[in-house]
DNA sequence: TCGTTTAGTCAACACTCGTTTACTTTTGTT
DNA sequence: AACAAAAGTAAACGAGTGTTGACTAAACGA
């Protein structure tokens, strides 16, 4: 038979898939919910997030095989939002004045529009199981990688080798991270914390863009 | 009576508190080899500790009120030793000739050495109560502060404002810092990795002080 | 030497946990 | 209309949990 409109209209409304990826979605949810709060992910019972999401313990393995699984799930669920953000940032086209503002603003405010994603991250970057925390390390060498290539397109880092702009990436990523992580503890009603937060990271960043014009990597051996 | 020798006497044989701090030593460094696996703080339970102390979960209560009271006993054993290492360093001098290469390696020899203490900082910075991120936080921003004070001796770094300097310092820390992280996730045997690791992290270091030498505060707020 | 502290044991309490089994009810297929 | 698939419920299991109270034995102070 055809996949045509039948499927389509599956999709959307109260079928039987659509009902299970509702579930699905108030089982990611309510982990994230409850991560909101002091509790790290490996600390949630399956229970619990079974509970926050209505339902009994026994159907959650009707959608995940284990807590872990679950936590897998929340990495997709966190880098998306992330992914897409960067591809938007990159149609856009790289702003050439004030470039450093305008991207750590943007960045940081994706994070503050998605804190519950980023806490997670955050949380699980080095307190999760390995299978979790190599995957995250995997998504963030990605953006360092991406980031390497959006570099090098400068004409004014022409001096550094590819293994040097990997270096420099990730300079940058760690002092977004860094800021990122600050911004996590700042509730999002201190508006004045908040900046000092974006100001100093800027600043930071910019002290990095000052130490790459002055960079030679064919030194980087010494 | 006086409290002379026999005070003294106490504190290194089977006194009654020798005992004592020899059972509290054992029950922090029970719950060290726990964390040395996948394991976070926050998953520790209280008669797993007892257990690896040979203890009894009743007894633990006459040593800390529960598990948040030891959570602050491990922070305060963590952050003793690197206290110890900075204040010998300070006291024999900052190396002028490669100071950013014995800089960094100092500190990541340090590390190397004592991977139990950094990784339960590590796992703790984000994921654990509040209380206990707070206080490392504190830690970490008096160590920033140190360092600054440190750099401010400099009179390459003249033009840089008290700020500024925290900034700088700031930046400086996350360097070693995220060398840490991605040092305590590499086993110890793979020398050549280790070796690659402080490579990156002495890089990291000298780019950031280009930019330094290149600073100029008066032109920060812009 | 004789009471008093006190580190530690033992046993019990009321929970929560992950997982499995048998079941109901709703949805999709032929 | 009849049958199959699947999402969800209900109940039970054995195991591990934090905390408490009564007790034991050893070190201490007078």
């Amino acid at each position: 038979m055809l996949e045509g409109d039948a499927t389509v209209a599956a999709e959307s409304d109260g079928g039987r898939d659509w009902r299970k990826r509702r579930t699905r979605r108030a089982l990611i949810n309510a982990a994230l919910a409850l991560l909101e709060g002091e509790r790290s992910f490996s600390s949630l019972s399956l229970r619990e997030v079974a509970r926050g999401a209505r339902i009994t313990p026994a159907a959650f393995y009707r959608h995940f095989s284990g807590m872990e699984e679950l936590g897998h799930a929340l990495i997709e669920d966190s880098f998306e939002s992330l992914h897409e953000m960067m591809r938007k940032a990159r149609a856009g086209g790289l702003p050439s004045t004030h470039m450093i503002r305008a991207s750590v603003t943007t960045f940081l405010d994706h994070v503050n529009a998605h804190r519950a994603h980023f806490r997670f991250i955050a949380k699980e970057r080095f307190s999760g199981s390995t299978a979790i925390r190599v995957a995250i390390r995997k998504e963030v060498r990605l953006w360092v990688g991406e980031l390497a290539v959006d570099l090098s397109r400068f004409p004014a880092l022409g001096k550094f080798s590819a293994e040097d702009l990997q270096m420099l990436a990730g300079l940058m990523v760690n002092v977004v991270i860094a800021a990122t992580e600050l911004l996590l503890d700042t509730p999002p009603k201190d508006k004045a914390a908040l900046v000092r937060i974006y100001r100093h990271a800027e600043k930071q960043m910019r002290l990095v863009m000052l130490g790459a014009g002055a960079w030679d990597s064919s030194r980087s051996g010494d």
